[in-house]
DNA sequence: ACAATAATTGGAATAGTTCTTGATCGAAAC
DNA sequence: GTTTCGATCAAGAACTATTCCAATTATTGT
């Protein structure tokens, strides 16, 4: 559900200048592009996808965008072990499932309420301050309820 | 505690053969070197601490090396990011915390009795082979009990 | 509009890892 | 004991994702 639907129009809007963030054309087209299509796309997924709209744009740009995008906050990086970083506009904070059959990612949520404690034996005196979830497995198509 | 602490005599036993494959001198060297200091190598890591006893090895040795340990389950590759991989003898499902005032990493504990499902909301039908859990924080000293 | 600052480009550089090739080793057959 | 054959090893080249660099261009404040 989450993964790849498409954003409403409350989670399109673009702030013109998000915390001291120029909003340029291309990181505007680059978070357009993100929230267009989420699912998960590599730096060079976004490069082909924004060409379109910015013809001249450069790979180095891509990534230069996307990290300023993510140092703000606005999207996040997200790695499967040394595979390309890949890219999300869901700010929650959740995991993601990767699908071995298929290799779609999906976002996978927290529980409400839960804490980190709750199922880890965390260092005595750990102030955690990032999570990440990674889940590999295969999505049965199981008996779909209708 | 599990992070870096010394092997026991029973865990440092290296079987001759495991599953197919042959325990090489460089493949037993590289086991070994990994259960003196569990500290979470690289690759590159290794490659130095393994000199020592096999001055001719190369760092390609290294890598097929620890492929192989990895593949037959004698050892876990862990990533960080996109950081250099690392190397980890802890068979038991475990997550890592990243202490970035130190650098050290610790291995975390699943509590026990806890399910996936208990604080994630996966996709139905989800099939999980794998699962990473990786935290980047701070251990802060605390009031030490002596 | 102008200066100052920041972002973009394209290509070169880098780091980690994998691939390739020929040499070597080891187990089993002869 | 020698031969055979597949697996492993070493060295370096190649590869890929990403970052860096220097020159150009865009954006913002005055």
């Amino acid at each position: 559900m989450i993964s790849n639907s498409s954003p409403t129009a409350a989670e399109s809007e673009i702030p013109e200048e998000i915390s001291g963030l120029r909003m340029t054309r291309q990181r505007q087209e680059i978070y357009r592009t993100l929230m267009a299509q989420r699912n998960h796309p590599t730096a060079n997924d976004v490069f082909m996808r924004v060409k379109d709209r910015l013809p001249n744009i450069s790979l180095a740009t891509v990534y230069n965008c996307l990290e300023a995008l993510v140092q703000h906050g606005i999207i996040r990086q997200v790695n499967f072990d040394r595979e390309s970083s890949r890219y999300c506009p869901n700010l929650a904070e959740h995991g993601h499932f990767h699908d071995e059959s298929t290799g779609v990612i999906h976002d996978v949520d927290f529980k409400p309420g839960v804490n980190l404690a709750d199922f880890l034996n965390l260092p005595p005196g750990a102030v955690v301050d990032d999570v990440v979830v990674t889940l590999r497995g295969k999505l049965t198509p199981g008996p779909s309820v209708r």
